[in-house]
DNA sequence: GACTGATCGTCAGTCTAACTGACGATCAGG
DNA sequence: CCTGATCGTCAGTTAGACTGACGATCAGTC
């Protein structure tokens, strides 16, 4: 193969979920160091986009596809909304829910943050070349290599 | 491409990130079923395979290398020691240290675990055939795509 | 031998993230 | 106007790992 960029293969007999695990957390990383200037984090990042793309939506609505807790909607919302970055505004054909719609601030914060991750991605991507299937092991521990700790 | 068997590319936007943790939470529901009716979790099955690998050895020395902190660590052998398959036992050259050593009925069920976790692995690659770096995203897809919820 | 600083296993307490269950307000349908 | 469901919210719980401290022990120095 030629995947292991001067990573080599993974040392003694690591399980592939230790693998993807590290891989993960190798690409959390980066995005975290990514989005830290915005002040945000994965999953705020991810409602926001939503409610750019997809137009103001209830939390509920929000919620359901990104697989989030109504409960944890709540702190979310608080937290793009203590940033200026979301508005919460009563929905006028049900009064029991809350428009969430982004602010001027949030749909530019939401772009400039999105490009930031894309980059990240691609430095993530950038410790592997070609890959095989059988030699996915290679890969993720290619993709990991640089994770501290 | 060819990785997409039967189960498309990513729907929308999905970042990579949340791939990686999607194939991670599929391959852990596996894993998790294959350990469980030995009572474990991956963690500790590493525990007994490194054990059984590498010979007895302190709690710390087993924690350094597996990235557990000395306090788990504790627990992890608690929980080993309460289902028998390992011992605590004062190292006669160090009497600050335990010498955790598996029973051989810790040896006889970390083989057995371990080849119902290579099974599971098997299962959870067996979505994937070729991979290809720039399609990482589509592979991650497929990987992930049984997992329920 | 006594002294110093480090390491071992342990435990109590803390922290964090997410969840459960309940609440009042609101909605749709009969 | 009832009934049952849904909305956002909040208080309380849970699970997991961590921090900091403890006594016991070790290695090295005087």
């Amino acid at each position: 193969m030629s995947t292991d960029d001067g990573a080599g293969s993974p040392p003694r007999a690591y399980r592939l979920q230790y693998l993807l695990k590290r891989a993960h957390l190798r690409l959390a990383e980066l995005t975290g160091q990514a989005l830290a200037p915005y002040g945000l984090d994965p999953r705020e990042l991810a409602v926001l986009v939503t409610l750019t793309q997809d137009g103001p939506q209830s939390q509920q609505e929000l919620a359901r596809p990104l697989q989030v807790d109504r409960t944890t909607m709540v702190a979310i919302v608080d937290r793009l909304e203590g940033l200026e970055l979301v508005r919460r505004r009563p929905d006028p054909s049900d009064r029991r829910k809350n428009l969430i719609e982004p602010t001027e601030h949030g749909r530019q914060t939401g772009a400039d943050a999105t490009r930031a991750v894309d980059a990240a991605e691609r430095t993530f991507l950038d410790a592997a070349a070609d890959v095989d299937a059988a030699e996915l092991r290679d890969l993720l521990w290619a993709l990991g290599r640089d994770f501290r700790h």
